[in-house]
This record gives C-alpha cells, structure tokens and sequence, in this order.
DNA sequence: TCCATAGTTCGAATGTAATCGAACAATTGC
DNA sequence: GCAATTGTTCGATTACATTCGAACTATGGA
C-alpha cells in the first residue's frame, strides 16, 4: 500500500476535528491512541468489519488528528499529540481528560 | 412560547457537543456568545431564516452548550459556560482559543 | 381587539455520512 | 511464484442532517 497524505498542521480545521470526534468509535479510537500510543487498525476495530474501520480511519487522518505511518503489511496509527497541542492548545488535553 | 427544556450539565455527552460545533454556523454562534454575553437568536442571524437559526440553536440548547430564557418575546440564549468548565475543564476554552 | 414581533414547528427536498460486502493492492514468508 | 496478512477502494443501501417556506404560538403595545 501506498503511504496516506496527512494534512499540513496550519491547514487543520476545528470544524473538521469536532466532526470526526463527534462518533463514537472514532472518538473511542482517539483515546485508545492517547493511552496506549501507537497501534495498527486491526488491534482497534471492535467487531466491525475492516472498510468500515478504515473508514472511520481515514476521517481521523484527514481532519489531521491521526498520522499513519506504514511498516510491512501493517500501518500503525498515533495521535498528532504535540502538532495539535500546538494549534489548538489544551483541546486534546480536554477532550481525553473527559473520557 | 413556552420554556425550553435543558438537559443536565451531568447528562451531557461529548459526542454531542462536538457534532453541535462541527457545524460552522454553530461554532461561530458559540463563539459570539462567548465574547458578547446573551443574545436574542435575531441578533445572530446572518442573513438566514428563522426556521433554520430556529434549528441550529435548538441543536445547542440540547446538547447542553447554550441555555435559552425567555423574557417577553424575545429569547436570550448564554453559554452555560460555568457548568461545561465543569463537567469538561478546558474544552470552551480550548474552543475559543482557536477562534 | 388587532397588529407587529420573535421564535417554533411542520414537512419536503436536498445533501452528507455510516455501514458493509466484494474485489483489489502491497508486503512477507514459504 | 503462491498464499496469507493487512488494509484500501468501490458501490450500494440506509440513516441522519441541513435548509427553508409556510403556518402557527405567545407576548406586548396601540
């Protein structure tokens, strides 16, 4: 697989970031990012079936939350932590701390 | 007319929130509150109709960002910004900060 | 009482998002 | 080369949101 583009973090939309965290999963999969630091889409998907989280994934990446790196045959997923503190400082902070 | 209902700060949920605010009509009525204090929902409208500002403050009202009483005819909506610094500490601000 | 004002509700049209199976692509190991 | 693994892409279906006109409700004032 090809590697994803990410989003320059001066063109990362609040809109666009309330929109992904808006769903469950996504929102579930955001902290689990958080706590557990980087990890691959299937050790995240809860029963649903692979396009649905890579979906849910790819929403993630381009609102800029997520960055998505590729090793072998697996991509492994973490947080824009530092990036997104910051642009928006103290909305990680805030929305993990709620969770 | 008569009051609106408002759920309680504690029924809150995050989700929700963020789906309010990944609507940019919405995010920028937050933030106008924010900075000016109450104001009637005519005051805020920006050259749409009633029915849909009707709309958009109806969606804050119940995902608890906003409470709206009614004082003769008019009706003045705040942030409940007291109860969100509690049940979110951080978030509003976070929020505002970025705009 | 009658009218203006401020906003809600209804209903329909349109737009956008979620879901998931099936087919595809890239890498690794045999 | 072939198969297994990991995830993407496509397309269809379904569900949910937005938008806005029109009719309605409640209050205040002439």
């Amino acid at each position: 697989m090809r590697a994803h583009t990410h989003p320059a973090i001066e063109n990362v939309a609040l809109e666009d970031i309330f929109h992904a965290l808006s769903d469950p999963v996504r929102l579930d999969i955001v902290r689990r990012l958080a706590r557990d630091g980087e990890a691959n889409c299937a050790a995240l998907e809860c029963g649903r079936p692979k396009s649905s989280m890579s979906h849910h994934f790819r929403v993630l990446r381009d609102c800029g939350l997520i960055h998505t790196r590729i090793e072998g045959v697996t991509h492994l997923n973490a947080l824009r932590k530092k990036e997104l503190d910051g642009r928006f400082p103290g909305l990680l902070k805030a929305v993990l701390a709620a969770g």
